[in-house]
DNA sequence: ATAGAGTCCGAACGATCGGTCGCTATAGTC
DNA sequence: GACTATAGCGACCGATCGTTCGGACTCTAT
């Protein structure tokens, strides 16, 4: 029936199963990823999908890590270029809305959901799901630090603190949109990121060009 | 072996059932309650178990009411004699921000878990999840606009903005907490809580109290 | 004493889960 | 053209899923 595929196919093969998991995954979750229900959607058999992998929890490492990329595409990538501080914050953040907007994951972002989750059990996608988050947050705390060296925060802004409440923010985003379809909740977002990156609201009163 | 429960009994037992289910569903999710395990857990036989229900969509229904029942007496019972608008906003998130520290549900806030898991979906969950979300919002939005009566608040300030803020905290801790075991978090919600509804940060500068 | 309602059990159901095994057909290598 | 590696298939495994059914049992009401 079905033809067998080249070696050069193959790798095809692979993507093609991992960016319907990564579809599928932020719908139904990790967890609800069925090997049986992905290879029926590609016209594959279990065995020849789990070929590729090994085992379910391999698969589920793979899409997270394919997640990523699409991620760092989404968010970090549109933004990369900007001037690093402030105004990459900035970029950072307005790139970020857009891709919950956008609905890059159908399901809503697939980081959010996976660590609801997995966040009450152990194992090694778990500890990937950690060490995933504890990048992004890094990375965006060492923009604030620029920021603040660069006075364009003021000089007593913890990076964490601005970190925690900017995650909030997008995960506020996030179930709104998926949970309530509320698009009202992306001005909300919008407003709430400028709240705590402009200078409206500095302890001081200065604005943070000085 | 097990001796047959009185009617009396009867109602204990349905008790039991939903006390677990509440627990194991927090860490677990509401997808992953299983009624084998439960029943296991809790000495019964599949079918006695489910006979209080009748189907594992009716249990998950009951646990989510027990949730918000006991989400209610956390957080919402203990900032009830509060005054009316800023006092008892200010009473809401300390409660709300004790009850994520302290783990009452031992794998998180059962309601963010369950959101992420069924917000791609349909169905009886979801739809009660929608309408227990929403009586939450509207209760904070009004406390808001009682404090903006008051002039607690700057009279610009947009109920829902605020409680989409807030919201977006309590869920950054809820993660943190989880995910990370970041006990740092709480006290960073906290200043969270604190910028959004002090007087640091008003437009016009004035203290909330004027 | 007796009838009925309600509680709970044990066994079994069809379905589906993740995973294994042996096989065929092809691509690439020599 | 023979050899090796591998992509993919079909059949099957044991486990577990939610659910159904008949019956044993206890209580309450009459």
């Amino acid at each position: 029936m079905s033809p067998r595929r080249s070696a050069a196919e193959a790798r095809s093969t692979r993507e093609r199963i991992i960016r319907r998991s990564v579809d599928v995954a932020s719908l139904e979750g990790l967890e609800g990823l069925t090997i049986g229900r992905l290879a029926e959607d590609l016209g594959l058999s279990k065995s020849g999908l789990l070929g590729h992998f090994g085992s379910k929890e391999v698969l589920q490492l793979a899409t997270l890590e394919r997640a990523s990329v699409i991620f760092n595409n989404e968010v970090w990538a549109p933004a990369a270029d900007a001037r690093p501080g402030l105004d990459r914050l900035h970029a950072v953040c307005a790139a970020w809305i857009s891709y919950l907007e956008r609905g890059v994951f159908p399901g809503g972002c697939l980081f959010v959901s996976s660590t609801f989750e997995y966040d009450g059990r152990g194992g090694p996608v778990r500890a990937l799901l950690r060490r995933q988050f504890a990048v992004w947050r890094r990375r965006l705390a060492a923009d604030v630090r620029t920021a603040v060296r660069r006075g364009e925060l003021p000089a007593g802004s913890d990076p964490e603190q601005l970190v925690f409440e900017l995650s909030g923010v997008m995960m506020s985003l996030n179930h709104a949109l998926q949970l309530h379809g509320d698009s009202a909740a992306v001005v909300r977002a919008r407003r709430a990121v400028h709240r705590l990156l402009d200078a409206a609201c500095r302890p001081d009163g200065r604005p943070p060009s000085a």
